[in-house]
DNA sequence: GGGATGTTTGACATCACTGTCAAAGATGGC
DNA sequence: GCCATCTTTGACAGTGATGTCAAACATCCC
């Protein structure tokens, strides 16, 4: 009914990303993107194409609806207080009821594994976006003297994007968030083990090492 | 062709368990089990009854396959070592070439989410059979001396839970085994740094505490 | 050996989803 | 105001999966 596109962009992908990480991409159809999108199906196959290629968007959307404001933790100079945020990010998109339990990314992971090779490239690509910036997080501790010179970065990156997506499939397990904050407060004191203190340290949480 | 069953039914649970895993729930036919199985669809839905049935015929088989052995590395007396042991476990499931990369039950647990109950629920209870004796094996380790008596069990339960959790993830995500090395190995260190000395101790891993 | 029991098989109708298309309709440029 | 352009819409045929069923058949028990 029109020569302009009538729909909204963003909402639209919010509603196909939620439909997404609630049902899951086998079991959602197009006809119930397109209820949930307030859209005809074949409105949706001209604009964009496939079932895939609208989870692609979806899965684009979400790392920057959800993804980057995890990470933006990181650029805090407290390597406790960012990982503490980063950790805690992951909680509060779990905890607010707007979204759907778990996570997107860790869900299309393990449903299109190795048998769908787009969305599996394109969340290899998001985990790696987020082990990247925990390492570069991580180096810039290290060299600040806030972690020790022998410190393992790279495990460490990986060690918390491990713990993040096991705290997403605990939520959405078990439905609730005790287990994930259980599992984000161990794993933070992993880094409380080694940080050193700092003279600007204005809590004092850090301990002695070597 | 017989009054008795012809086929094997251990043998048919792996045949259908590696489907599902391999594939996801909603990507699997009931032609795809059948075929994987040898045996005609008809059968499958004669013994069982549909794929729901099915799937949770898998998860059971998979819990005693694959989830049993695991969980008996913490009946080691010493916490390293079993904990150790139970993070190997994972590791050497994922490397069996034999087996789809990631873990059945967390992939069920976040296709099925909060859409399908009795695959949710079958799940839920297999974590919960695992956290369980994570927390039964550090509550006797505690009582033992073995670790701080001011240690939160059911803390770390949990934590190791989502640890492996996690681990699967990214091999499933990453198509190798290197982030969930380094996710084990530091989820380990936590245990090595509250763990107390013993006199039994044959590797002086255990660092004084208090 | 013969009947009863339960399994296997292939076909069947049904249903849901997919992807396409032509017609209808609205907007922007001239 | 008119034409070109693009979106929207509903319907279409094609496809694949589901679940059921009656007939065929092998084994067990008497």
């Amino acid at each position: 009914m029109s020569g302009i596109r009538k729909f909204d962009e963003d909402a639209l992908l919010d509603a196909v990303m939620t439909v997404f990480w609630c049902d899951g991409y086998g079991a959602t159809a197009m006809a119930d993107l397109a209820a949930a999108a307030g859209v005809q199906r074949g409105s949706l196959y001209h604009a964009y194409g496939g079932k895939e290629d609208l989870l692609l968007r979806a899965l684009d959307h979400y790392g920057q609806r959800h993804g980057a404001p995890v990470r933006q933790a990181l650029q805090h100079p407290d390597p406790i207080r960012a990982i503490a945020g980063f950790l805690d990010g992951h909680l509060r998109r779990m905890a607010d009821p707007s979204n759907p339990s778990g996570c997107l990314m860790c869900q299309t992971a393990l449903e299109c594994g190795g048998r769908d090779p787009a969305p599996s490239d394109r969340v290899r690509e998001h985990f790696l976006r987020t082990e990247t910036a925990l390492l570069v997080a991580l180096d810039r501790w290290r060299a600040d003297g806030r972690l020790p010179p022998d410190t393992d970065t790279a495990g460490l990156a990986r060690f918390y994007l491990g713990v993040s997506r096991g705290m997403a499939v605990l939520h959405r397990a078990y439905g609730d968030l005790d287990a994930a904050r259980d599992v984000a407060r161990t794993a933070l004191s992993v880094l409380e083990g080694i940080a050193l203190p700092t003279d600007v340290d204005p809590k004092g949480r850090c301990k002695p090492a070597g």
